[in-house]
DNA sequence: GAAATGAATAATGTATTCAAAGTACCTTGA
DNA sequence: TCAAGGTACTTTGAATACATTATTCATTTC
């Protein structure tokens, strides 16, 4: 029973033409792969197959290098010349580094919005903050999305109030961690919680350097937590593999 | 004394010829067309032409787009859809804010120094630092490219004992900002001595926090210096032609 | 048998082609 | 004269084609 033909080894998931804009292709193959990255679809070290994603996609080859470049600048792959595109290593430590960076970045952020901030937006975080709180108290149960929508929002308000490049960086570090998908798998928003009232306490009274120093804190703990988590659901390859028989 | 396992006996020594540039082009690609951007060479608001950049370099078209992708990415050029890629804007307030960047995250990466370089890490930061002190008092005449080297010695000698993502990050805001242009064009780097010698100070007497401030204190005055610089020399485009006839 | 050699096969990087969208130019009508 | 509309030319984004290099696998040699 072997079908013949043009069958290939790594089979990736068929993603539906959905939008098919032209133009921006290489975007949709740039969030399709990262997910597979993210999502542990494909783990670290395995190479990825350009034909295969074509195909999984049905577009040209052409989209597909854009986006492995891309990912190649971003450091989730790794680009060999003749030998093509690998998933790149990424340990419990790099996620913790990686959350450290976000933490001085978003820190300067939250600095600098202690500093300028208006009422409105002062406002609008408190807003958002209520109901984060309410959300953890029980009363309504919202499901992981809506939690991390509310996280999100809640350091969107801060962020916006930065200067043009350091939002930019902040938008990029934010996307190229798998953090998103599982922060609040399970219930560890207590903490964030917490954080997230000295933020806002500090940004209210208009300490620059203790809202600097709670953000950092807020994300170091976040860069644990995460690591935890993607530990625990095996992200990290229990190489399994690696034994002989 | 090499007994290293599966390790392979007397090699041939290894022969890397220059010319074997093939499955790079896109990265010379990308060198080429930054240098353009930060150089001045293409201002402002400029259209960049796929076929006029393939043109120069006697390359196909291939490898330009995957670089202005990856510049698009990098956030230098501005990708539109149908429209292709044009220079971003770059305000000589996104400078400094990209020099706190910077800052903060060789901030990090100075306080990490402090806690865990060994001795011979700092004593070759000694070396470079009395080089650099050398230099700055006249004795040998040493151009501005001796004094960058100097300079980004003395830095990647502290990067060195960061962790691989801080790094990484520290390598691409060092690359996408016109500053390693002009930055010692003149004499400003008296102040770029003091601050050398306030961090390494610090890092030697393993004070974390006084060379995390050292550090970022350091590239604050650096991206206003270099913002000035580059001010001085009409780099942000004295748009003459936005007056009207 | 294990290592090494070489052909067959597959995958990559780059070039070229093609269709669609954008831009420029030119005509025409008021 | 100037505006509007249409046509021809450019340019882009994606697909396909091609040349080169890795990789695989069978064969050979020690």
């Amino acid at each position: 029973m072997e079908p013949k033909g043009d069958e290939r080894e790594p089979r990736y998931p068929q993603r539906t033409p959905a939008s098919r804009r032209r133009g921006v292709l290489g975007e949709e193959v740039v969030d399709y792969v990262r997910e597979l990255i993210l999502t542990g679809t494909i783990r670290s070290g395995e190479k990825i197959d350009q034909q295969a994603v074509s195909e999984a996609l049905g577009v040209s080859r052409s989209p597909i290098r854009e986006a492995l470049v891309v990912l190649g600048r971003e450091g989730r792959v790794e680009l060999t010349p003749r030998r093509g595109a690998a998933v790149a290593d990424l340990s419990p430590e790099d996620i913790v580094d990686h959350y450290a960076l976000f933490g001085v970045v978003a820190g300067r952020a939250a600095a600098l919005a202690a500093e300028t901030i208006d009422e409105e937006g002062l406002a609008e975080l408190r807003k958002v903050h209520a109901r984060f709180l309410d959300a953890g108290s029980d009363g309504a149960a919202l499901g992981p999305e809506d939690l991390q929508q509310l996280n999100h929002d809640f350091h969107r308000i801060i962020n916006l109030t930065a200067p043009g490049r350091t939002r930019w960086l902040l938008r990029h570090l934010e996307h190229s961690v798998p953090s998103n998908y599982y922060e609040f798998a399970d219930g560890w928003n207590h903490a964030a919680v917490e954080h997230h009232a000295a933020i806002l306490e500090a940004i209210a009274s208009g300490d620059a350097d203790g809202a600097r120093r709670a953000m950092e804190a807020h994300l170091q703990a976040s860069g644990e937590a995460a690591a935890a988590q993607l530990a625990a659901i095996g992200f990290f390859g229990d190489n399994i593999r690696e034994t002989l028989p």
